[in-house]
DNA sequence: CGGCTTGTTGCACTCGCTTGCAAAAATGGG
DNA sequence: CCCATTTTTGCAAGCGAGTGCAACAAGCCG
């Protein structure tokens, strides 16, 4: 059971009859090769099952290619499916998604962070939890990029992608009181991460803007789980909602569930209520629920697009807007 | 803006006093130390933000800790799910895993292979698509291991994971049959791959066995829309089917979703479903579905351990048992 | 034919790390 | 205190690739 076979560049120039360098120039775009030993390396190349070691190359250029994807439930249809999209995208520009999962406790974000280093990815992109500035800092010193999605918070010579969420948050207040809606609710989880604090905040904000109150309630973590709860909690009150935005598609999801199955509420005769993410269970026949789409797309695209500049440039944060996508679970539309 | 501002093993030897070979073996487990310069040395790495080049380390060692996850459409509840398993469990041995996504074309598994051995991953873990001989075969020589997750053709070298899923299908044929359904259904996708086939021909078998008549229909992909459209001819049928085995809970989604809100059917008292996979959405409570778990933890585990074996070892082939998880689509339980 | 440009090739050094080997230091027993 | 044994340590040789530099070949012009 002999382990090491690997075939290296030597054993390729050796079969072709040339210098190492000769067949490390041809698998270097634009070095200079003559067009014979380029065909004679490429040759033997395919014969003997060459691939260049990417280790290797690494290791001289000082850059791996290696992108981590730092995440934790990626199971959830949301993180799922953006990591689809990143990964996709991060291949189309020939780079490779190192995927780190940080389940298991809180400061294995900053380990994640340090097993980026140890493998000198050329960029970490964060969809989870938010690591110490003291580890960001030694990724930006490293010359690693840093990408962080949906996390607002402030991290400069990092990559800030973030939505629009008080706007989106304001549209579907307005969009509940076009629907002839008058008692709000705000369905949140305790997670308190910035993007879903904003959507509160904007929420609440059109609230007083139209002089009407809003039902703000918080439990667990953003889950169909949660949501059942907090159906459980917002739908026993003495002046029951008619109008629910969900932090989540999958709280909402949760929601909806318990207020028809448990409360007997038709949707959306009786409630309306709003998502956010649109994950694909948004759109089952079930839920129908209106809710605002990610641009997952969009956001893998402008990660990716700026991690393949040269220059880190200034303008790092980018700021998109969450389409609402109109389905069966407000009236009107 | 200076790029390669990585610290090595040097800065830190000038830094402790030693030499370089001295914080090489403080880093590497079971190296000859003494507590005096192992102390010095974590010191100085400490200051100094130091870790170890995993890229140079793996090229020494021509062993990487990287391992590659090989799958398409991995935002599906069910492979979404396994992948986290496999990152959580792979993390734990200490090695990492390479998302390699094959959604492209059909010919980009054995690109993704070959990625694979470009960054000299020890082994690769295949859950979607089933590569050309040729490339298996290029892997195996490279001394990478290669784990095949329901993929169930040979291949030897390889070890293959897979579910017993002729007896599942038989055991829930059964199921139906004491839960007093007559007239069964198979609704399954024309995706056609060894295990979905398995679960078909289980299906079938039971219902010769009890000279029972068994419809099959095949349609699309996997999907929730497929399951609609599988609804749609199975339940227009002369003779309307009371039970419906669906090869997966994605499908049985769509099925059960369409056979209430178009047919208007009751489940379980007009229709009984039995999904497979046990994705979170089974449980929810608008689909309460009776389902097969796959052992995704122990799948993970299983794989995990096998790469963490010195030597690959003969018997490399598993076959787990998928357990039935009783829920309301099955009347009686 | 000499001198020049242009294009190819090989040598040798480098990247950051591991590790066999032999020298040096520490330990212990008599 | 000396010698044998065990640890610890540094040197130097790799691992597989990229690349500046100089040597060399070829081609062109005068």
């Amino acid at each position: 059971m002999s382990r090491k076979i690997f075939v290296s560049a030597k054993d390729v120039a050796d079969r072709a009859g040339v210098s190492r360098s000769a067949v490390s120039r041809t698998f270097t775009p634009g070095a200079s090769v003559s067009e014979e030993t380029r065909r004679r390396v490429t040759e033997a190349a395919e014969a003997l099952g060459y691939h260049v070691n990417h280790l290797a190359r690494g290791l001289m250029r000082n850059e791996s290619g290696i992108v981590c994807l730092i995440v934790s439930e990626l199971d959830t249809p949301y993180r799922a499916s953006l990591i689809r999209a990143l990964t996709g995208q991060l291949q189309s520009a020939s780079k490779i998604a190192m995927l780190i999962n940080t389940d298991r406790s809180d400061d294995s974000v900053d380990q994640a962070l340090r097993q980026a280093i140890s493998y000198r990815a050329d960029a970490s992109i964060i969809l989870s939890g938010m690591p110490d500035r003291s580890i960001t800092d030694l990724c930006l010193k490293s010359g690693q990029r840093l990408v962080l999605i949906n996390r607002d918070e402030d991290r400069d010579g990092a990559l800030m992608i973030n939505l629009n969420d008080r706007d989106a948050a304001r549209r579907s207040f307005i969009a509940l009181l076009r629907a002839g809606c008058r008692n709000f609710a705000f369905a949140n989880s305790e997670a308190m991460t910035p993007s879903l604090m904003a959507r509160e905040e904007g929420f609440r904000a059109a609230g007083r803007e139209h002089g009407l109150e809003v039902t703000v309630e918080r439990f667990g973590s953003t889950t169909y789980q949660s949501g059942a709860v907090l159906a459980q909690r917002l739908l026993t009150r003495e002046k029951r909602p008619d109008a629910i935005f969900c932090v989540n598609d999958l709280l909402a999801c949760g929601l909806m569930d318990a207020a028809r199955h448990q409360f007997n509420l038709a949707i959306p005769s009786e409630l309306c209520v709003v998502g956010f993410d649109d994950i694909e269970q948004a759109s089952w026949s079930s839920y129908n629920l209106t809710t605002f789409a990610q641009p997952v797309d969009r956001i893998a695209a402008e990660a990716v697009a700026w991690l393949d500049q040269v220059t880190p440039g200034e303008a790092n944060s980018r700021r998109l807007e969450a389409e609402l996508v109109w389905r069966g679970s407000v009236r009107g539309g």
